[in-house]
DNA sequence: TGGCTTATTTAGAACTATTCTAAATCTTGA
DNA sequence: TCAAGATTTAGAATAGTTCTAAATAAGCCA
């Protein structure tokens, strides 16, 4: 990433952040790097492993209170796949995941416009949608048919 | 339930079980009616409270391993909603669950029929949709206005 | 700037959900 | 009926997350 973008994704976290009564801190900067750097859906525990390299003395606790902030002023969304640790994806868009239950990877599609036109209970207010699609990735298929 | 429905969810249970490769035993029969009987997404403690009622001597890991096996001959669905204990579901239509944040509650809604054509990755072989709906319930939306 | 208030971080304990283990008990098929 | 294998059980172990209390850092106001 630029230096130029790496300041723009500074301020749109700070702004974002002080929005939602949070503070701006090194350690919420350094766990949404960890997340826009490596989009691959990591769970908790990657994300303290990732963010300990460059940030040795960071806690477990801290970067559970980061992600909460983050997913509360809304730059990363929590997903939950399967039984187990939570994952987060620093993508805000309406989009699907497509989960490879064999791999285990994670592929993200771009949802059409008029998806979410779909029924509702009476007085619903929604806030967000979380589509997810469990298969078999190309590869891991074909490995399967042999 | 009447004797009649009963009767026909047994054998479909039996039916479905040996199909999977699983034994029937009065376990696995408790569990599904659990589930069956009252169609609130129950967390597998709470299958475990509600079937211990009438079998005092069925353990923990026996719902789970229940649990597992109805899921794998496809008569329930695991649901994941939030961080936390995975709910459990009977209606294994294609169907979208409505999750109130607030008071926890969560809607089925059936989905139109075309509602799973969507952007796929190259080769992707798709086995089941989860769609959920976050927000608030009617109820629990009003009691905030005010 | 200095001091006050409050948010945040930290390590580690605690807790919740789930899986594992090994022995006992059932089921099924020969 | 017997052997092989599946299932159940209690309880231990593990994984993921949250809580706690003390230390530190940030923002605010005089």
């Amino acid at each position: 990433m630029s230096i130029g973008a790496q300041n723009k994704n500074e301020r749109h976290l700070t702004e974002k952040l002080s929005t939602s009564g949070f503070r701006f801190t090194p350690q919420r900067q350094q766990v949404y790097d960890v997340i826009l750097h490596k989009r691959d859906h990591p769970t908790a525990e990657e994300v303290f492993i990732r963010a300990k390299k460059q940030m040795p003395e960071i806690s477990h606790a801290t970067v559970y209170n980061c992600l909460d902030a983050l997913v509360k002023c809304g730059l990363v969304r929590q997903v939950q796949l399967e039984r187990g640790a939570t994952r987060f994806c620093p993508n805000m868009e309406e989009h699907c995941h497509y989960h490879c239950g064999a791999c285990g990877k994670v592929f993200d599609m771009a949802l059409p416009k008029n998806f979410t036109d779909m029924p509702q209970p009476k007085g619903f207010k929604a806030d967000h949608y979380d589509i997810a699609v469990h298969g078999l990735c190309a590869d891991c298929a074909n490995k399967r048919k042999n």
